[in-house]
RNA sequence: GUGGUCGUAGCUCAGCUGGUAGAGCACUCGGUUGUGGUCCGAGAUGUCGCGGGUUCGAGCCCCGUCGAUCACCCCA
C-alpha cells in the first residue's frame, strides 16, 4: 500500500497515544530522581565486545538477537541490546567511581533486540533504567526495587505484581548449579530442551510445557543452596520491603535472562497483557566490572520497559493527568482578530499557559469544534466586537459558563486565568 | 528462529457458491444575524498490503512476499 513502511518490529508512537508514552517515560524518571539518580546519556551503539563479555555470550540475547555490523572502519558495531553493560563501560572508561559511592545513574531510550515481534515485543523498544554502583548493601537493593515500586504506582498502575529471589552468591550458586545439573542429567528430555538445560539450567523452570513443569517440580531450590552471608542478605531484603509496604512474593524458580546476576534479583509482572507480563525487572551483579575490566564493585539496577507500561496503563485505562491539556484554545472569527489572537496566545504562552488557536478561515461554528477537539479548557472567541471593546468571554468548556475578561490585560491577570482552572473537567 | 490466525476507506469491520466495493465512527460543509459537545441534512475518501498465477472476469481461488497478531523460544 505505502512505498515505505517501517522496518518489522518497531514501536511508534504519535498523537494522542505518543502523550501516554510521554507520561510514562516522564513518569517513570521522575520516581529516579526521587531517589537521588541522575542523568546518563550513553550511545545507542557499543563496541560489540561489550556485550559478548558482559551480557555472556552463552545468552539468548548475545547469541541470536543482536543487531551486528561493521562500521566503515571494519569495526564491530553492536546496536545496545540492553543498557547495564553500557553503564559499566562508561563507569570504567571516565573512572566515575572515583567520588562517592554508590554512583547512581538512570537512563532512557532505545533498545534493540532482533527477535519475532510480539504485542510487548518489539525489536526497537524502550526502556527507562537506573544502576546503582558501587555498594552492595541490602539497603540500596531495596531502594531499587522501591524506586520502581513507586514508579508503577504513581502511574496508577494497579495489575502488577513484584516477585523477587537471590540468586546466591557466586560460591552458593556454583554449588547449586552442579546439584541442578546432576538432577537434570537424571532426566528424559528431547534434544532442544537438553541443549537449553546445558547453557543455563535455571531456564528449565521457566518452560511453559505441563510435563517439563512436572519434572522440574522435584527438583533442588536454589534458595535451600544459599550460604549464610547470602541467605542472611536476602532475610534483610525481604523485612525491608515489608517496613517500606512493598508487597512481594518469594519465586524460588525466577529465572533472569542475563548472565550477570548475582544476590538479589526481581521482576515486576503485569496481569493484562498477556505473554509478555514483565514490565521491569533487574537486580544485582557482582563481578560484571571486573569481568568488563574495571575495579571489582557490586552494582544493582534494573531496566522497565516503557512500551509494556503503556500497554499496561491502556490495559487498566488510565487517564492521562490534566497538565496534558491545552489550556486556552482561541477562535479568531475576522483578519483583525487573527493577528489579535496571535499575539495574545504568544503572550499567554510567555506566562506558562498551553495555547492553541483555530488557524486558517473557519467560521465562528468550525473554530468551537476545533477548540472543542484540542480538548482545551477554555476557549476564547475573538471578533471584530471583542476588538473594539477589548471584552471578550472567557468559556469554559466543561461546564459552558463564560466570563468577560479584559483582553488587554489577559496576560498580566493570570491568576485569576488559573481560578478559572479550577472549574475542573 | 518455529507454529497458528489475519491484512478491504483515517478507525472498527461487512462483502453470499469468483461478475469491476459497502456500513458505522471519524472528517468537511450546512441546518438563516457570533459560540463547541446532542440531533438532522449533504459531501469527500479506497491502486481491497504488495507481486505473480488460474479465469472471459478475482477483494473473494493458488503461489510467493511484506506486515500485524497469538503462542513457543526469550525477555523490557
Amino acid at each position: 500500500m505505502h512505498p515505505l513502511q517501517a522496518p518489522k518490529g518497531v514501536s511508534e508512537y504519535f498523537p494522542d497515544r505518543s502523550q501516554t508514552f510521554e507520561y510514562v517515560r516522564e513518569t517513570l524518571i521522575e520516581s529516579a530522581k526521587l531517589s537521588g539518580y541522575r542523568l546518563i546519556e550513553l550511545p545507542v551503539f557499543e563496541d560489540t565486545e561489550l556485550f559478548k563479555r558482559g551480557v555472556g555470550e552463552s545468552t539468548d540475547v548475545v547469541s541470536k538477537e543482536m543487531y551486528t555490523f561493521e562500521d566503515r572502519g571494519g569495526r564491530s558495531i553492536t546496536l545496545r541490546p540492553e543498557g547495564t553493560a553500557g553503564v559499566m563501560r562508561a563507569v570504567i572508561e571516565h573512572n566515575l567511581d572515583r567520588g562517592q559511592l554508590p554512583v547512581k545513574v538512570w537512563y532512557s531510550g532505545a533498545f534493540f533486540r532482533a527477535e519475532r515481534p510480539q504485542a510487548g515485543r518489539y525489536r526497537q523498544f524502550y526502556q527507562v533504567g537506573i544502576e546503582s554502583i558501587g555498594l552492595a548493601d541490602p539497603e540500596i537493593d531495596v531502594e531499587v526495587i522501591a524506586v520502581a515500586d513507586r514508579a508503577f504506582k504513581a502511574l496508577g498502575l494497579k495489575n502488577f505484581t513484584l516477585e523477587i529471589t537471590s540468586l546466591g552468591d557466586r560460591e552458593s550458586r556454583n554449588r547449586y548449579t552442579l546439584e541442578l545439573r546432576k538432577y537434570i542429567s537424571t532426566l528424559d528430555l528431547d534434544d532442544e530442551t537438553a541443549r537449553r538445560a546445558e547453557i543455563n539450567p535455571l531456564r528449565l523452570f521457566d518452560d511453559k510445557r505441563e510435563e517439563i513443569k512436572s519434572l522440574m517440580s522435584g527438583a533442588p531450590i536454589l534458595l535451600e543452596y544459599l550460604n549464610e552471608n547470602s541467605a542472611r542478605e536476602f532475610e534483610r531484603v525481604q523485612s525491608l520491603l515489608t517496613k517500606l509496604g512493598i508487597a512481594f512474593s518469594v519465586n524460588n524458580r525466577m529465572v533472569r535472562g542475563l548472565d550477570y546476576y548475582t544476590g538479589t534479583a526481581f521482576e515486576f509482572v503485569h496481569h493484562g497483557l498477556g505473554a509478555q507480563s514483565g514490565i521491569g525487572g533487574g537486580g544485582r551483579y557482582d563481578g560484571l566490572m571486573a569481568q568488563l575490566g574495571g575495579s571489582d564493585l557490586s552494582g544493582i539496577g534494573f531496566g522497565i520497559g516503557v512500551d509494556r507500561c503503556v500497554l499496561a496503563c491502556e490495559a487498566e485505562g488510565i487517564l492521562l493527568p490534566d497538565s496534558y491539556l491545552l489550556d486556552l484554545f482561541l477562535v479568531p472569527i475576522s483578519v483583525q482578530a487573527k493577528g489579535l489572537a496571535l499575539i495574545v496566545a504568544e503572550d499567554l504562552r510567555k506566562e506558562g499557559l498551553r495555547v492553541d488557536l483555530a488557524y486558517g478561515d473557519r467560521s465562528l461554528k468550525g473554530g468551537m469544534k476545533a477548540a472543542d477537539k484540542s480538548g482545551a479548557r477554555f476557549s476564547l472567541v475573538l471578533g471584530d466586537d471583542e476588538l473594539a471593546s477589548d471584552l471578550a468571554s472567557l468559556k469554559n468548556m466543561k461546564t459552558g459558563e463564560s466570563i468577560s475578561i479584559k483582553i488587554s490585560t489577559l496576560h498580566e491577570n493570570i491568576a485569576q486565568f488559573f481560578q478559572m482552572k479550577t472549574g475542573d473537567r
